[in-house]
DNA sequence: ATTAGCACTCATAATATATGAGTGCTAATT
DNA sequence: AATTAGCACTCATATATTATGAGTGCTAAT
């Protein structure tokens, strides 16, 4: 048995190419093993089911297709999806709707992460699959500010050296005179700075134990508010149910709650997209990452560096039967979008967005 | 067979009350039909299973209990559980586990809709089930702030009437003189004030086509945003796949496939939400809403009025087998909880929120 | 009023028996 | 030498057939 990626590579002629592609396409559209007829319909110059047999098993041989029982049809292995990724797939183009879609639901939205968020439901929108989102940064805290909205209300306002906005508003029980709000805002200042936005919640808590005698209220509030709302996990799933119970994979409960289970275990996903190429589109197919319990998924993900201090792996978890082709170009016009937005790249009319 | 709730009321004995109850317990609790043998276990004076299947057989005439076949146990009827609902659910009292579950996480997040949610969120750990928040609110704009974050930065905020705060971070492509800052500030003070919170991206739409010339950058983006971020759906489902996965009622999968739809159809949630009595506990039982789509499902819901202009369902969704009486005493508590945090009652120490 | 006894029902499980899609191989055809 | 018709073979799936047994309702005895 050949080795596609290892010490010898296997040159396939056209016909076999063909064939690869005709089955690895038939599959993920049908998800039922392709058998010698169905081939020999779709192709375009006639050949016999026969010809085609003996085509099937050469591609099987070398370890290309695999058959789920003697008498079915095949389906691809790892090792055919792969070949079809690197060298069979065309790249597809998207079309309009779906550009316009990413072009209108992909904004600015003052906030990196939030930006981000909407790609990553953009993508699973288009690709009907849970998207997965992991944004690194190193963002420290530059400048704290504070609001006062109403009697009781403080809004408070972090600011990240390269320009990343949270805010959370806090309610206090006793309304605070203008010399105290310079106090915390001095306070605040001078406790934040510098902390990883990362560590928010924790250097909070720090400020809350040293300092909480002259704002108790407040700063337990602030603190409280700050661990639940901002202190979210980096890896977030943006999913839809519904459409994963559409596919056949799914057809079974216990299958879900494999699938949920590991998507939803960002240890297990991180393991394989901290491995990922920098700035580019990457596709792991089944077995190919070492995580066992995702030998039957892929991943199919965008890393993307926003700004010199942030950077995020953005990107699709499915069975291994999936549309790569348009997974991958979903992420390219994403990818695109994205750089528009954080200025990688001189703004143009034709990718502007468009006001409806 | 006679009415529970209408003309002609039945007044069981004591053996058939308790017979229904264990009925309607050990249902909850299996997912099983029960059978003679089983209640006769559980039951404390000894009595024969025949003698209990001559009850279970006069509870089933009078439409307390059903038969899925001749040859099954009982399963409690619609109208079952709502005899067990009214007459012989004890009120259980939670764990304090669960009872600190609740106040360490509904707490006041400044803002209304944010507790809510939270709150919602909370049920919906609890009880391990979808929970679906529904808030009606009659807040209009009172007034409108901007703060100038940075050079391209700004933060707009609006403020309702009855407190409530929203606030949207808006990235502009050239920055802003402070003159122009202010006119922009009286322009959206001036065209927005007295906007129910309801038809802010209306009537931002509206400013943008009228003022559009003056700020076209900054109202643009921002009739986006809040399209996007602050109109989303009134009604809210917070769930948790896993939990309803795990139940049998949802070993196939069109079942979910079914209840998800029900449940993410607002539509069909407000109709019947929209009939519950004010400021109470409702707990909604298969068809005796008359939305055919939920017959099979049941809906546990609390009304709570938070402000004098905004009030809230806040409930379950899940299928008719469900522990009436954890949910309803969930309910309870978070009201209780609610209450507190919304000033209705007075605080007390026990209840208070503690710092861990 | 209660209950032991027993015939009866019917969902579920276990088993046996087609059906047919798809294969691999051989031998004939191009 | 490459292609393909022909055919026996495999095995998942579908259908039919037959236990199994939990649970019932009724009758007659307690």
């Amino acid at each position: 048995m050949l080795k596609y990626k290892g010490e010898n590579i296997m040159e396939l002629d056209d016909r076999k190419k063909k064939i690869l592609a005709l089955v690895v396409e038939n599959y993920i559209e049908s998800a039922e093993p392709v058998g010698s007829k169905q081939i020999a319909d779709n192709y375009e110059n006639d050949i016999s089911p026969a010809t085609i047999r003996n085509e099937m098993k050469q591609l099987e041989e070398i370890g290309f297709l695999e058959q789920p029982h003697i008498s079915a049809g095949r389906v691809p292995s790892t090792l055919g999806y792969r070949y079809y990724v690197d060298n069979l797939m065309s790249n597809n183009t998207l079309s309009m709707v779906d550009i316009d879609y990413i072009n209108n639901n992909i904004v600015s939205y003052g906030s990196v992460e939030k930006t981000l968020e909407h790609a990553a439901d953009v993508v699973s929108k288009l690709l009907n699959l849970p998207a997965v989102l992991n944004i690194k940064t190193t963002d420290v805290v530059e400048n704290v500010k504070i609001l006062k909205i109403s009697e009781k209300i403080l809004l408070i306002i972090l600011m990240s050296n390269s320009g990343n906005v949270k805010d959370v508003i806090v309610q206090i029980t006793d309304s605070l005179p203008e010399t105290r709000m310079d106090e915390l805002s001095r306070l605040l200042n001078k406790n934040l700075k510098g902390t990883p936005l990362e560590n928010l919640s924790l250097a909070l808590n720090d400020v809350v134990k040293k300092e909480l005698s002259k704002f108790s209220n407040i700063l337990n509030e602030m603190e409280h508010i700050v661990r639940k709302e901002l202190d979210e996990p980096k890896n977030n799933m943006k999913g839809n149910m519904e459409s994963l119970l559409a596919l056949p994979e799914f057809s079974n409960t216990n299958e879900i709650k494999k699938f949920l289970n590991v998507v939803n275990t960002k240890e297990i996903i991180n393991e394989v997209l901290n491995k990922i190429d920098k700035d580019d589109i990457s596709v792991i197919i089944g077995n190919e990452n070492n995580q066992m319990l995702l030998k039957d998924y892929s991943l199919i993900s965008l890393d993307f560096t926003a700004t010199d201090t942030t950077s995020a792996t953005l990107g699709i978890v499915s069975p291994k039967r999936v549309d790569y082709k348009k997974a991958v170009s979903t992420l390219k016009a994403v990818n695109d979008r994205l750089k528009k937005i954080f200025g990688k790249e001189k703004e143009d009319k034709d990718g502007a967005r468009k006001e409806d």
